[in-house]
DNA sequence: TAAAACTAGTTGCAAAATGAAATTAGTTTA
DNA sequence: TAAACTAATTTCATTTTGCAACTAGTTTTA
């Protein structure tokens, strides 16, 4: 067991988030609908395998995410956000809000937060109930 | 200059904010009232000073925080947050709610932060306005 | 005014994390 | 049966981190 540095709540959330990867494949599967491994490997970003398999295992660890086998093909694994991971929804958008205000975002990125912004608290809403329905429909056997 | 892995706005926050340290520098400054090297090395955290001079200095070519010397004491430094560091506010609060709702947070801090929630947009509208007022402080002259 | 303490670092070095490429073992498709 | 797919694992070079000691200038204290 790692120890932790302090029990501070932004400490707890770098506990788990504070690198350059595990973010990245919230984002992969909370916004762009990504399940499998080599559908988030092949993400813009490019993060090699041995360092997916690792955040995949803590994240799994740290009960954000469900590793399910998929029915259909025996080796393929589906991961799927929990409840906590559903919730990290709010932190996600707030950082594109920023990044949109303060850092160099391209123009599809930032029509494509444009639209999730304008669609407020009812649409982010929508799609916490979607995400969380997926997790229950696995979680319920 | 480094390159960018990609220009979507969660790896955009992530190029900034994607290490263990960087991010408690900013609470330390926005909720702990810290402004010298010596106040924010002595947080709970422990930060070594390589790592601190080496985070305050990306900071600020980021743009997110400013260091002006001290005129009462020639030797110290003191760190403020630009606007850009400021507007990270509700990235913090919503960091600080996930924690509370899915962590282990100890009781002081979590009063601490159910206060804050507490005051609403009204308290935290409150603080980004007073320390708004500390970086255009410095900036006029 | 000399000594002690404070301030913001810098330096050196060992340990850990990262990243790229190659490899693997089982599964599915053609 | 061969090729392709899937989720890793392994190896190894590079980078980052963390700790401790040190430094140079400034301020306080006796």
């Amino acid at each position: 067991m790692k120890e932790l540095k302090s029990s501070c709540p932004i400490n707890q959330y770098l506990e788990v988030f504070g690198d350059k990867w595990t973010l990245l494949i919230i984002r992969d599967i909370m916004f762009d609908g990504k399940r499998y491994f080599n559908e988030i490997r092949e993400s813009d970003e490019k993060i090699a395998s041995n360092i997916l398999t690792d955040r995949l295992n803590k994240l799994e660890e740290s009960g954000i995410v469900i590793k399910t086998k998929d029915a259909k093909h025996k080796q393929k694994n589906i991961y799927t956000l929990t409840k906590t991971g559903v919730d990290l929804m709010p932190i996600m958008i707030a950082m594109s809000l920023w990044s949109l205000n303060h850092r160099k975002v391209s123009e599809k990125d930032r029509a494509h937060v444009s639209e999730l912004v304008k669609g407020g608290k009812d649409l982010q809403d929508k799609m916490s109930a979607a995400l969380l329905k997926e997790y229950e429909a696995i979680s319920e056997n």
